[in-house]
DNA sequence: CTGTGATCATACCGATCGGTTCGATCTTCT
DNA sequence: AGAAGATCGAACCGATCGGTATGATCACAG
């Protein structure tokens, strides 16, 4: 309603500026509304945008937000460097620092649980699965990492653990209502680290990792 | 492909028979395809029944998967009730044996995800959000009951953990394809268990009180 | 035997969907 | 000035959807 006047008829513009403005209104409304609950038509008359335009830009409205979550994927992975950065060097405030923000953004009144793994819900089959893969697999190797410089036993295990609970805490945020998912889940994570260093119910050691800091 | 022939144009049969194979083939169907990836014109004729048949017993689409959603959600309470009752009385034990029972599940062939919050992603209002939540509620009862056996310091939170482990790990193991996630999660909520006993709640690092009876 | 009611097959309805096409308009480049 | 191209608004298309209506068929209770 208060959008179009500045856009009369025909404007060029950018070239890249109407893709990324389409890109941050999809992204808003596929998030709020799910891949199905909002048709091309709308979604256009949101933006201010013919579907001409749109389907110029993006060749289907699949396309379009197989860029949406995979833009959005990146996002969330700069987000969690960003914070892990902010942190320090100790692996345990990492860890809290990567809990602390999910927590916040459990909080955010249009928290829809993660806009990712829903669509890769809503169409089982299709791009966003593979966006939901690659974004599952960003995110462990975080988590790896975390891990490793935690000397804990075995990184890889540990890291699948705390994004289980990073996962399910986000899933219960927004199904069960339980706005402090992520803040038990923290404590089990940070837990989890603590016993995974000392504790080795199982053989095989590798060895490399070991004595950085501590 | 195999569709019926015993029943060839008019035929009460059973009153509730009628209904509870609706209901079993509408369970597979929705499952397998998603709310809105099967209509009930294929609905109907994969179950040999009509429409007007169908929308007797179930006054609409929504309904039948409402219907569908909480026989579903009642079963994998029972099924997890005697998974529990089957492991004995130590709650290691039990806890251990819902894992197993998940890793077992995210092994099957047709397995993609929980069909209950599958769903309620899918129309994130709705029906099925109300089964989802209860379906939540009464599965984190299971885990507080073991928890509280288990004499932990703080019951809730613990079962929130393993709850959090349990939902993620089948998240994982659908859009991560990590068969193993059961296994590593089923270790996680072990050593949580373990640990959440002896710890008493921890002085300094968070000052935020507990008291999560919600 | 007769009526009641469950069922079937089919046709139909209005709405919505993703996507295409068209003519007009405006900008920008040559 | 003129060509090229991006954009708009709106009409249009075929398909699909959830749901309803119809008329005939069968089982069974009275």
């Amino acid at each position: 309603m208060i959008t179009v006047m500045p856009v009369p008829k025909g404007t060029p513009l950018d070239p890249a500026h109407t893709r990324t403005a389409i890109l941050r209104t999809a992204t808003r409304l596929l998030y709020q509304r799910g891949l199905d609950g909002i048709g091309v038509a709308e979604l256009c008359a949101t933006m201010g945008v013919s579907k001409e335009t749109l389907y110029r830009h993006f060749g289907s409205k699949e396309e379009l937000a197989r860029a949406v979550l995979q833009a959005r994927s990146d996002r969330i992975l700069r987000w969690v460097h960003d914070a892990v950065a902010a942190a320090g060097d100790d692996p345990f405030d990492q860890l809290a620092a990567v809990f602390d923000a999910l927590q916040r953004w459990h909080g955010e009144p249009t928290f829809r649980g993660c806009a990712i793994l829903n669509a890769a819900t809503q169409h089982h089959d299709g791009p966003a699965r593979a966006v939901a893969r690659q974004h599952l697999d960003r995110q462990l190797d975080v988590l790896i990492d975390i891990a490793r410089r935690a000397a804990v036993t075995d990184p890889v295990s540990t890291a699948k653990q705390m994004l289980a609970l990073r996962t399910g805490a986000t899933i219960l945020a927004d199904h069960h209502g339980d706005a402090d998912a992520a803040r038990v889940a923290k404590e089990a994570a940070l837990a989890l680290l603590r016993t995974a260093r000392s504790h080795t119910p199982r053989r095989g050691s590798d060895g490399t990792a070991s004595t950085t800091t501590d």
